[in-house]
DNA sequence: CCCCGGACTGTAACCGTTTACATCTGCGTT
DNA sequence: AACGCAGATGTAAACGGTTACAGTCCGGGG
């Protein structure tokens, strides 16, 4: 039915190696007999069958994508930083969420095993010596945010705890003396570095880091409201809140204000993530910046690159710098006229970058 | 090197065949066999190649996802409602995205050509005629969102007209009488329905839609700060601003505010999408609910439908409801006492569902 | 003149499944 | 006893590429 690659050979001549060669550069063949080939195949309109190539080169230019979770920005921004790498690269992608559980990752990485040429997971809750278990050797595997992994294994991260640091380090430095924490779920790789920075950060500021002041959330809209009401409840009350992500900063900020609370003056409210809407919320929202797509656009790099290297390359850990972006939720004075709307906000800090070649 | 159907023949005692019809639940096998092929596959860890069996089959249980972009909460729930679908039956999502000519469209597709049994399309820019044109008919194909189809290829899209005719006929039943409409980019075909709505329920209340009150926008966030500060100089100033999207509208909101004006008392100001956020921003924004991610689900049902029959099924074509949702930012008295925060809002309308299969 | 090597091309063996067809049972019918 | 039939299994031919290996041709060095 569909036109293969004998149909081109017999057409123009020649025989299907040298089609082949020419069609994919290999092996030497006459100008003259490239010419002839490639006029007959786009005449043909002969396009080469995906399954056959790669059941002989058992390679099939396609990367699989494991998320924990498909719901607001955050995700749908990995995916887009690892989608533009990717087809830049002339690869396809083969997406797949909703795995929490290890032994959700461990089937959707066995029905993924012969479609793609390596994985790219992120998965903050499952630590990377697990899931580079679920994996042979030979595939190449690319973690994302992910705690304790192995040495044999690239694993890319971003500055979570530095981020929180300077984050905490703004507001105590604007005279908050009682900064409340709203962090994620325990056993979240992000919400654990986030939480250890704020600590830290306390710390050093001469602050022991109190219980009380530290409510448990899940980073959803819910998880904010339900902060917000158990934050008005507690004497003295705090005079900031850091909540761990924006989405949770955004609806706690908008519970205490509908209890009369004003912010910042009241209260100061900051986020983490920088979502785009941070910056239209009012007040706008202070945060940490974090560049979700390019961390998803180098985790697509350094899995080509494996991939090219037969998985035998020198191991990549990396973390990316955050930076912290005030605005006007904390009650920061910028310019003396108050941020201006729209605007990126100041940025006071930046993460360090930190890149360690395994050897 | 991997252990493939002949090694578990081999060490089974059986041929290729019978392994093949165990596996597959093919033809007729004794029960003692299929529990003697069954233990020797697991035990040797065996795992059919997938390349080999597309190869034969004709099949990759593969569906390709080809959006426009993927900024925003919008399309990372088209992709969660398709990626729910997909893995549900058994089959795999290609995402390919930043596709907004046909040229772009037609390169992916070419690439993607060989690697699924169907594809979805979500493209609201491009008419569905050019779109269909790019894939040979044998290829099952659903367009999303997308203006002027074929009647030869399933379509799916959401009812932007019956929703932006409820929430402008809601805002003059508010009293409202100058609505303004911040709308999305000429020929979306998203926003043209909307824009269309917006108009035929002015035209019903008896208002003739003028030039000046209708804003082009993009659905994005400077949009709606570009909308809001020309707003600003128009004499006499609207009473409402219908935004054709959540972001645009908040963005807008955020404006208005700064410069002083009142949300809703000065001005109401109303979206579309109903993204999770928008029941957290202050005011609580008005908005028309669409479920993106039924949506995709919706989609891949329907195409895995037109793949188990070979592209021969009753063609669909369908619109999904779509829901106002009342909160604050229109200033309707919901109560009495104001909407509560964090609820869903008041349903009060709901687009029609219209199917017509086509014969 | 012979031989060698490099450029070019062809033949055919793989890659690992599925499946049409053939074969071989055993059993019930006529 | 011959036959038909259905169930169980095996054989081998696809599927459509890539590529090792084997030519063939030609020019230059010994």
């Amino acid at each position: 039915m569909a036109v293969t690659i004998r149909d081109v050979a017999r057409v123009s001549g020649f025989s299907v190696a040298t089609v082949s060669r020419v069609l994919n550069g290999s092996g030497p063949v006459k100008d003259e007999t490239k010419r002839r080939v490639r006029e007959v195949a786009a005449s043909l309109r002969f396009s080469p069958n995906v399954a056959a190539r790669s059941l002989s080169t058992s390679r099939t230019h396609t990367l699989g994508v494991l998320l924990p979770d498909l719901h607001g920005e955050f995700f749908s921004e990995v995916i887009r930083g690892v989608d533009q790498a990717a087809q830049h690269q002339g690869y396809h992608i083969l997406v797949s969420s909703s795995h929490n559980a290890p032994a959700e990752i461990s089937a959707a990485l066995a029905t993924m095993l012969g479609r793609v040429d390596g994985v790219v997971i992120m998965s903050p809750v499952i630590d990377g010596r697990t899931l580079a278990a679920e994996l042979p050797p030979s595939v190449p595997l690319v973690l994302l945010n992910c705690a304790d992994g192995r040495e044999d294994v690239d694993a890319l991260d971003i500055d979570n705890h530095g981020g929180a640091y300077a984050m905490t380090r703004h507001l105590l430095a604007l005279g908050r003396q009682r900064i409340a924490f709203l962090g994620g779920p325990r056993g979240n790789a992000d919400a654990d570095a986030r939480r250890r920075g704020y600590r830290d950060a306390l710390r050093e500021g001469g602050i022991t880091p109190c219980d009380a002041w530290e409510i448990d959330g899940d980073f959803s809209e819910g998880a904010g409201i339900a902060a917000a009401e158990r934050l008005l409840a507690i004497d003295p009350r705090p005079d900031a809140l850091f909540a761990a992500n924006d989405v949770m900063a955004i609806a706690a900020m908008s519970t205490l204000r509908e209890a009369g609370l004003r912010v910042p003056d009241d209260i100061a409210v900051t986020g983490f993530d920088d979502i785009p809407i941070a910056r239209y919320f009012y007040p706008t929202l202070t945060t940490v910046r974090v560049d979700i797509a390019g961390l998803g656009a180098r985790a697509v790099r350094t899995l080509i690159h494996a991939v090219g290297h037969r998985n035998e390359h020198t191991r990549v850990r990396a973390t990316l710098a955050t930076e912290l972006v005030v605005r006007a939720s904390c009650g920061a004075r910028v310019g003396g006229t108050g941020v201006k709307l729209g605007s990126g906000g100041l940025t006071l800090g930046r993460g360090n970058e930190c890149k360690t070649p395994m050897a």
